[in-house]
RNA sequence: UGGCAGGUAACUCAGUUGGUAGAGUGCCCGACUGUUAAUCGGGUUGUCGCGGGUUCAAGUCCCGCCCUGUCAGCCA
């Protein structure tokens, strides 16, 4: 007999089925033993009654949590079970029985279940938290893949800084040179663009920032699309369509798994189009509001960047996602386009979340300009014969173009409604935690 | 990198004015025909983060270090 699994349960009423999968919990009432079977699509509850079989009976009361067993029973209706059915277990293999499973269902302290993450990911909830994070992938690349973009992945060891050094990975590249991990494919991006139009990369980011922060890994993934003769406010359109894609999404396929880890989704069902766009200007403003309300601390002055309590203030106060743009170039990147009416202002984008999940796209319109961007590159004190090839795509049919990059991690926390970005990837990498 | 909180059993924690170590959970044994973190009875577990100091005596007080969490800076 093959292989039935527990998501398609719902299917077989009355048949038997083989189960393959790993006991979840165990529950035991004198003469019944309740067996919590997981295999990876789901949860359900086998079984076993004593006076049908004591043989049987006694190998079930005997194995322990997270035991690899094989189930063979006769799937039955019950309006107790919270999958609505249940499994009469008619025989039971146990592959191996274990008793030192470490994680047990009670409760633990962030550290010991980081420690254990490589079995923590078996929980529900862990389980739920990367099935979201499943569907933000698909959702993402499927959006890109209907809407005309190319993927074009971008390189993972890259030359030099796109700004600065400080915050690179550094690797022995066969001795003589050095390579950094990327962090951000953002200037390949720009080439790619040109050779199709519309591209995108997806890949893992490094950042070697000593960031300790709910926020922050120092391995993230993200997607960058980047478009030929687009601007800043083309990328607004574009991230708005995607993130409202990845929230329809999750609703309509993650269902389960929202219930399973309690997010309120009527937040995420609120969120439809438009998104506020708020010009830095007035971003400006309504924090110097904020500060005389006494909502925030600090008093925010005009050419500063937000800080993490700006950007939850500023993204508390719609309930959807907000754009912020016309940042202040100084404190943008060296390839950022300028408003000619304004150069002291970035066509610059960021995307603040809800819920105070902070920044979670960030991007804009690129200098088009070889003059304006040589002129840059002097002024950020970057070497220009490393980016030299960057200059050529503007050597050569240089046009208006314009892209941004989402943190997947953020995203699926914001979806999800947890705390601490480290639970949205299966390994995550931080500052002071590399194992397992 | 800085502020704050913390490090005691496998896990989560309690430990009084300094007097020689506790609970719950897990695990093992037993009871129970419907359990949902099952319940009930019995049993089992210690480098009190590390090093130094004060003291007759330190988990407890003092100094240094290490580690963890959290907030902030930076960013996605």
């Amino acid at each position: 007999m093959s292989q039935t699994y527990i998501n398609q349960l719902k299917d077989h009423i009355g048949e038997s089925v083989v189960l393959k999968g790993w006991l979840y919990n165990k529950r035991s009432s004198g003469k019944l033993v309740f067996l919590q079977m997981r295999d990876g699509t789901g949860i359900v509850q086998c079984v076993v009654f004593k006076p049908n079989d004591e043989a049987l009976y006694d190998l079930a009361d005997s194995i322990g949590q997270e035991s690899s067993i094989i189930v063979t029973g006769t799937v039955k209706e019950d309006t107790r079970s919270s999958i609505g059915v249940e499994l009469d277990v008619t025989a039971l293999e146990v592959l191996q029985n274990t008793h030192d499973y470490p994680i047990t269902p009670k409760e633990h302290g962030t550290e010991f279940l980081m420690d254990n993450r490589h079995l923590w990911i078996r929980s529900k909830k862990q389980h739920a938290v990367l099935k979201i994070r499943h569907t933000v992938v698909k959702a993402v690349r499927d959006f890109f893949d209907n809407n005309g973009f190319t993927l074009a992945d971008t390189p993972i060891f890259t030359p030099a800084a796109c700004e600065g050094t400080t915050t690179l990975f550094e690797v022995d590249y066969f001795g003589d040179d050095k390579a950094y991990l990327t962090q951000s494919g953002q200037l390949y991006n720009e080439a790619t663009a040109a050779a199709f139009g519309k591209s995108y990369a997806f890949g893992p980011t490094f950042r070697a920032e000593k960031s300790k922060t709910r926020r922050h890994l120092t391995e993230f993934w993200m997607v960058e699309p980047e478009v030929a003769y687009a601007g800043y406010e083309d990328m607004m359109d574009l991230g708005e369509a995607m993130i409202l894609s990845i929230v329809e999404r999750v609703l309509t396929d993650r269902q389960e798994e929202l219930k399973t880890l309690e997010r309120d989704t009527t937040v995420l069902e609120a969120i439809n189009s438009p998104f506020p766009r708020l010009h830095y200007d007035d971003a400006v403003k309504m924090l110097q509001e904020g500060f005389a309300k006494g909502e925030l601390e600090n008093n925010f002055e005009w050419g500063g960047d937000f800080g993490a309590p700006d950007e939850t203030y500023l993204s508390t106060q719609h309930g959807k996602p907000v754009f912020v743009h016309h940042f202040p170039a100084a404190i943008k990147g060296f390839y950022f386009e300028v408003d000619k009416d304004r150069p002291e202002c970035a066509l610059g984008i960021d995307l603040l979340a809800p819920e105070g999940y902070g920044e979670i796209i960030g991007g804009g319109e690129r200098a088009s300009s070889l003059e304006y961007l040589e002129e840059q590159l002097k002024h950020h004190d970057l070497p220009q014969e490393v980016f030299e090839w960057y200059l050529d795509l503007r050597r050569y049919g240089s046009v208006p173009h314009a892209g941004f990059g989402m943190g997947i991690e953020r995203c699926t926390a914001w979806m999800a409604g947890i705390e601490h970005v480290r639970e949205t990837i299966p390994f995550p990498r931080m500052l002071y935690r590399l194992k397992p």
